[in-house]
DNA sequence: ACTTCATATGATAAAGAATTCATTGGTTAT
DNA sequence: ATAACCAATGAATTCTTTATCATATGAAGT
């Protein structure tokens, strides 16, 4: 099968900083400063992980001006979400959150 | 929102390894040596796979004599990998495959 | 053209995860 | 009780990923 497709598809979601990005755009798309000072990251790190985000068009980028506004991949992302937060609520007490 | 929860979700799934157990399991359930003899690993190397993908819930096992037989948590997991197959066969090309 | 603002990129250091090997624990049969 | 089989665990090493810092690019205003 695409086991290759599959891990990267979890790879780069299975990361803190980039959820969080995705969380914060699923209210609304932004561009990158906004996104860092929601966040109270660097830029750099917020950069890096947009790319990562976006090449694996979980976000799209658009060009306004020196703005670069990045939205969400909504069609991929929110099924994706329900569907853990479904298993997460059925499955996860303590146990989960020791998991090493 | 419950970032940790999700973090550790993807986490699991984003290997190489487990990505094959599961899909191996979606076949039929297996003891571990079935497993290693399928995917010609180690057996170390299975179990310790075997428990993160069993604390996590996305299987579960029973004992049979000496064996353990471990399934696949199809609720969740079936639905999981259509969501991917889609995105996937949508967005990637070449690009993904190059992903860093 | 120069400066400033917004963002991206590259290299390296630091952190975290996976594999391996050796060993242990549990179950069944003799 | 011991041997054989199946699987789990722990510790050490190796591999991967992330964060950081410095620098580069690119657009807009003066």
């Amino acid at each position: 099968m695409k086991c290759r497709s599959y891990k990267v598809f979890f790879e780069v979601i299975a990361n803190k900083t980039r959820i969080e990005i995705l969380e914060l755009l699923v209210k609304k798309q932004m561009c990158v400063t906004d996104i860092c000072n929601n966040l109270e990251e660097e830029q750099s790190k917020i950069s890096h992980n947009l790319r990562k985000l976006t090449q694996c068009h979980f976000v799209d980028v658009k060009r306004d001006g020196k703005k670069r506004i990045y939205s969400l991949n909504k069609e991929t992302i929110l099924p994706l979400m329900e569907l853990v937060e479904k298993h997460v609520s059925k499955y996860c007490g303590k146990e989960c959150r020791a998991v090493k």
